[in-house]
DNA sequence: CTGTTAGCGCCTTCAG
DNA sequence: CTGAAGGCGCTAACAG
């Protein structure tokens, strides 16, 4: 592999020329400048980025950390950094942490040990306090995606997950439903802390009480499918509201078990949604996050944070969609 | 950031002495040892990765390129080759391609330049000869996943797309299908072109003509819908094959739009399928991947080339499953 | 406008 | 068993 000291010789110059036109820091005479290029085209020359980075310690590169880049909502999270990123000429290095803390830690830490510029983090559900402890006082540059946490001195993009589940309920409230099944999951990761906080407000605007309400919450998602069964089979909610994809999963598998059709027996929504919306039998009223737009949220406040070390942080919320569609079209059925 | 060299100090030693105990490359008696551990413990040390690389040029982490790791496929190899990344303490390094030749080229260039140890590649359609024309120069280690390419000198970990097109086209057969609808997509993409031929031998196998068979190729995803649309108006075919998922996704909602039904009016069947297969109406019958277990092979064949970088490379196919479901039950309908 | 030189933080002979 | 010293490839003063 030829270096920079090659190059210098082929081209007959100091090896602070060849530095000087590869990173245009300065001027140099264009017969010289065009002497260099040659040699470096000759010899094959490539930059050693570690051993420039080294020196200038910054890559032009990020990080970015989610529990599962395969599930949608990740998916389009890491195409809107991967877009934003690519505008502004960085490098991205993804990592998924499995929803494992020890995992997720040993990504960050991963990550900046290869000096990337800052790191976008989905913390895992169990683990943000510490690393986060961790990562402020080694002053990483990081921002929040989508699992947000109060009183974090971090940079921050998510969703108005409370507010829109408020705004779905009063839609289902509207078409007579006066008792739900909440399917809220783990309510250690915050997105579904404040999707169930929303539905307490909403039940709250519908005059109804929350002690008619049932709610299923529980870490293990494998685990989840018998009480949901139990809650359904007892038949007294006239409509079901997941607070995730696989969550909905869990549920429709369970409905579909009971032999109980949606819309007709019983009003299905759900948060984040499948792929191909459009194929699922029913389809499916939908709570979708602005992902993409997250993802490139998340970059452009990264960067200002490289520029600008010592703003105070910020948190910004992105609107979500309200899908309606079938699963919520009929009104409430009468219950028995 | 605290230095070898403060540590050294701290502990009243050597620098070399300071680097022997963190790599345990020789004896160090126990006290001078313990002095060393106590003061990288005290001064907060923590090895820069980036000079070690540039001395030691390994960095024990590998890189996998995609063109998409939210796809369904993708995103169980990724899930694959982390376990066996983990397992044997390997970073991942995680890049998608988007399909895109330059994406692609850069997320290699710069995972090589990081100084990965070797790079898991599943090519972009259009990308690979130069791209693997140029790798095979410069000698990266590199094990290609899923999209294989004939006579080339890397090692490959893929599917048996081929055999198991055949194996699902005799089953269609077995139950009256003579004329099928084969959405193809992009046949430069390797994995696609094997699942065409298979189809051809499916067709020979089946003593049907060739001729009669409707083929639906093109790169373009978003414009298959009005061929599509327009092969299946015409009627004659009884059985639709989908060559991948967002494929299939086409094909049902053309399906759709025209108000035919599945499998009363015709048979579907796809590679690759959709998560949640028990939630989709009709259920789909689908040729499934070994994704997990093809990104453990390709860990281990990166593995096994790092150490026997002169050994002659080798093939791997793994066997595909076919999950027979509700979507190809029916015999053939008889056409008008 | 160009060259010389001192490190960045680490590993690794080579001496002691 | 331990230390001293060179150099990986590069950038950025500092000189001329």
């Amino acid at each position: 592999m030829a270096t920079m000291v090659d190059v210098a010789r082929a081209a007959g110059v100091s090896i602070s020329t060849v530095s000087h036109v590869l990173n245009g820091t300065r001027n140099v005479e264009p017969p010289t400048r065009a002497r260099v290029l040659a040699a470096i085209e000759q010899t094959g020359y490539r930059q050693d980025t570690l051993a420039r980075a080294m020196r200038r310690s910054k890559t032009d590169s990020i990080g970015l950390v989610v529990s599962d880049a395969g599930e949608p909502a990740f998916a389009e999270m890491v195409h809107g950094v991967e877009q934003e990123a690519a505008v502004r000429g960085l490098t991205l290095l993804l990592a998924n942490s499995a929803e494992d803390p020890e995992r997720e830690r040993r990504a960050v830490r991963t990550l900046l040990e290869r000096r990337v510029d800052g790191v976008i983090l989905a913390c895992a559900a169990d683990a943000a306090p510490p690393l986060l402890a961790d990562l402020q006082h080694e002053k990483a540059p990081v921002v929040l995606l989508d699992r947000l946490y109060r009183d974090q001195p971090f940079d921050q993009v998510g969703a108005d997950n409370r507010d829109s589940m408020r705004t779905l309920v009063r839609h289902l409230a509207a078409r007579g439903h006066r008792r739900f099944l909440v399917i809220a999951g783990d309510v250690r990761v915050p997105v579904l802390e404040e999707r169930l906080d929303g539905f307490f407000d909403g039940v709250r605007d519908a005059h109804v009480s929350a002690d008619d309400q049932q709610i299923i919450t529980g870490v293990d998602r494998s685990s989840l499918g018998e009480p949901i069964a139990r809650a359904l089979a007892q038949g007294v909610a006239t409509a079901v509201i997941a607070c995730s994809t696989p969550l909905a999963a869990a549920g429709l598998r369970a409905l579909e078990d009971l032999d109980r059709k949606t819309p007709a027996d019983v009003a299905f929504a759900t948060f984040d949604g499948f792929d191909y919306p459009d194929l699922f039998q029913p389809r499916l009223t939908t709570v979708r996050q602005p992902a993409f737009d997250m993802g490139v949220a998340a970059v452009r406040l990264l960067m200002e944070r490289l520029e600008a070390p010592d703003t105070s942080p910020r948190t910004v919320r992105l609107h979500q969609d309200l899908q309606l569609r079938e699963s919520t079209e009929a009104f409430a059925p009468t219950v028995a």
